[in-house]
DNA sequence: AATGAATGAGGATTCATTCAT
DNA sequence: GATGAATGAATCCTCATTCAT
């Protein structure tokens, strides 16, 4: 069946240029859907915000998995780059990971998704993630804590994520703070990365 | 003699007194079909596994929050019966709670609801179940506590929700019994009210 | 994501009488769409043309598959009731036959549809019906042929389908009488059934 | 020295050498998709199958109609040749033809085309190279011969494309030569020209 | 009051085709 | 002349919702 021919003019092609341009604006754009719309929201959105045909959508993410791993490793990437700043205290670390779950709240969502097994594959990337994200900031944990091993620190994230919710960005820091206290972790004042 | 069969074939038209009867059965199938499959499976798939018509769930639940809504209602209605019964303790009362948690998405959905729009009449009445089950919580705490306050006890189910993750039922009831005990939080045994 | 309300008028909904006559002009429409424009062409086509919306479609034929199949298996079964009829001869089976392939075009590529697997389902179907037109032509077999074993009664059906082109019924009915009779089948004029 | 590798990364660009190159690759790239997937496989495969961009196979074959006819004119181009060898036999003929048959089903598309419409241009070109073939076919008629009348060769020919099926090429050609064997013809060794 | 078929909008995905580089 | 990314129309398919019976 081909395609009958368009009237409409063609917009802009800037050509292969646009591909890296192209994959970050997505890369933005999902992360804001998600965020707003839950990880269901339509893929069409994304390519809508990040001003681009579906077929690029699909070109750099053949499907909704890999949009969301996108997300979620960009995310992971930025932690540790806190972390590993000159001088990162647990609280900048925390605050930069504070910030993607107040932001993403949809992200939340990902670690309920797949009761059936479908999706299990953003289950698995998921696990890898957590372990960066642990590693980061067990390396910058304040003593006197209870979380002594591994899983007890990636649960707490997941605990901590939880707490992460409020109209205003003050509100989500209390409340993380109050969490990570719950869990025994005394952590100073939050300072989003770079701020 | 009232025929309790809801697996049979086609129950016709039993008279008025079907109503009721449909209604638990659409709740009861609710309650799994969003366990199993998320709060976004289709309702078509409610009303074939509580065995009636696609009508007859619209006659009871006109949307799909009105669903929700009456399963988190039985929910919350089991943790209040829960801390009624004569003798509860805490640790009845947060099994029972736990139980909620590691059955039904939708109960965990309660606490991480969308924010902006559609599903907002969901999470108002989220709030609302939210405090019911902190004042059902609260009347049975012990003294001495950690979660003395209720600010943290509310904050505390929540984070625990986040734990709450897992293919099989048996995987979540362990994650969230994890997650109490990382907060200093003993529960009793882990069952639905009366079961 | 729930649908937005649509504002239109809703068109008439002649409730579950019409499955049955829905179901029919389903066949109807998908003989002639495939006739026309070969067993790719859209389903969608198909659903306009018999009337009604694509979710009759798909309750009726869950996928293409099943909607090729219905038409080949109401071809078939014509083709029995020829054979089955008081005095029928081996004309009047081969007319029907000859109606059917010269209508469809379509489904002579039905054959070749299915190198890499993909369809297979059709292609298995397809020899169980083909050996139903197998049987109600053999019956009727005129003495002197070469076709003494039912692999080269397939496979000469097969052939003569190959045959049965042109623009005129006159044409593609001569075409016939002449592939049959290349094969060592001498057959009388060919009547449509109950022609 | 020229490089015949065509395997290799990136051609980048070998100069106005490489549009004659290019051109016979996608002939062969086609051939083979058009084979494996049929007519209606995407253009893109036949791209990349040829290690070139898509750019270039618009170049060569602005639509879709003109790659199916350079295939086949390319196939009735050679068993013209075969028919025009030294020595040529009918069965050897035959036996190029037959090879093509078994090969490609674009090759077979050829006498089932589409009636209306789209497809019409490759109906009329598929005219011509029939006749072609026919041509090349009839110089080496053996008499006595039960195919003497030119239509009935031709006729033959499109009976026995209609045999040719099955999932491996194996298969199809054991059926085209029961086909020519029904319809008396023995067929000499079958393979490409020149194979 | 219940049933379940029908409707049709919306979202997913694929490709033909163009065009900047 | 070649490359391959971008575009977006068209198709597939899934449900929410209505409504004749």
């Amino acid at each position: 069946m081909e395609h009958t021919e368009q009237e409409g003019r063609r917009p802009a092609n800037d050509g292969p240029k646009a591909a890296a341009r192209n994959r970050a604006a997505l890369v933005i754009a999902a992360r804001e859907i998600f965020a707003e719309h839950g990880l269901e929201a339509p893929l069409s959105a994304i390519a809508r915000r990040a001003g681009v045909g579906q077929g690029v959508l699909y070109r750099h993410f053949p499907d909704r998995t890999a949009a969301v791993a996108a997300v979620l490793e960009e995310n992971v990437r930025q932690v540790e780059q806190a972390a590993d700043a000159e001088g990162a205290t647990f609280a900048d670390v925390l605050g930069v990971l504070t910030w993607h779950l107040a932001e993403s709240a949809a992200f939340i969502g990902l670690l309920h998704a797949d009761r059936a097994g479908s999706r299990s594959g953003i289950r698995a990337h998921a696990l890898v993630l957590s372990e960066r994200v642990e590693r980061a900031l067990r390396s910058h944990l304040p003593d006197g804590h209870r979380l002594s091993d591994a899983n007890d620190l990636v649960l707490a994230v997941a605990m901590v994520s939880a707490a992460v919710i409020g109209p205003t960005r003050e509100e989500r820091e209390l409340r993380a703070l109050a969490a990570w206290r719950l869990l025994g972790v005394e952590v100073g004042p939050v300072r989003a990365f770079g701020g």
